[in-house]
DNA sequence: AATTTTAATGAGAATGAATCTCAAATGCAT
DNA sequence: ATGCATTTGAGATTCATTCTCATTAAAATT
């Protein structure tokens, strides 16, 4: 949390930007629970215990958190937007159950290395990897075995 | 063209939906033309041939061509769902860039046999690969050296 | 520490993609 | 051709996100 929040401040200072408290609350929201997180929850989270920080704000502050690269936005889920921590934290693909919903993690360090070097004959400079796969989970497979007729 | 007309024609006759002109024309225009296309683009296009086709229309029969496996949808761009043909096209990855927006397709067996490994280590049954990474294209890289001061 | 300057905030209005409603139109089995 | 369930068009509605603008707060200057 010490180290997000300097470099959140670091972040801040070199486009001159201020400082504020609402955007140090919404700062220290988005790291002190969820890895992925949508900013109605993030909003719900907040109100709890500062009544006076708006939606409007977390909209305006989520987005300098994406550009300071403490979080990104990962996936959509319900027509909303989900972010996820990128500080601190390995890169990562989603498998996402398309009956359940359930978002399953896995690492993918040797998929890198073969995306690199697609990337690579573009001449494309990757910032950031966007790697998942829709299906079936595991529990998931099993219900469809017993629903379908 | 043809086959796609046939698994449409199939599709609709397996799940008791009827083939109607509306649903035909729509059809007809997403193989037409495109790789990537959003609703509006579609509309659009089909308003010029047909003037009374609606939206709702094209909303409501787009997510059938998807489950009937011919598109898939793909990216987001300007706040648009983003629709590919997946009928007829290899599986690809989509380098996007940051800057200018530009969509560079690469193909990818050899990630994809990475990824299959990866889900099987979690049980989980890929219905649909979504992969793809954002940054800097070629050109958008030389503009980058030329701008930052 | 008080003042000035400038950016950021809160609240609610506005936007816009996607969905829904329902009377009218159409496909299809008979 | 007839009857009936399904689909359609048009516009209303929803809901996430963005915008507006008067007020407030941060930091620069005195």
């Amino acid at each position: 949390m010490k180290k997000e929040r300097d470099l959140y401040r670091d972040f801040l200072k070199s486009k001159d930007l201020k400082m504020t408290k609402p955007r140090l609350i919404i700062m220290e929201a988005v790291f002190e629970n969820h890895e992925h997180f949508n900013i109605d929850d993030l909003y719900e989270q907040i109100r709890k215990k500062h009544k006076n920080v708006s939606r409007a704000t977390i909209y305006r502050t989520v987005p300098l958190l994406v550009e300071a690269g403490l979080i990104k936005q990962s996936l959509r889920c319900e027509s909303k937007d989900i972010y996820e921590h990128t500080y601190g934290h390995e890169n990562h693909l989603h498998f996402i159950c398309d009956n359940c919903g359930k978002i399953i993690e896995s690492g993918f360090s040797d998929v890198a290395i073969l995306i690199d070097l697609l990337a690579k004959n573009e001449n494309f400079e990757i910032k950031e990897y966007n790697l998942g796969a829709r299906g079936l989970c595991k529990d998931c497979q099993k219900k469809r075995i017993i629903n379908e007729k």
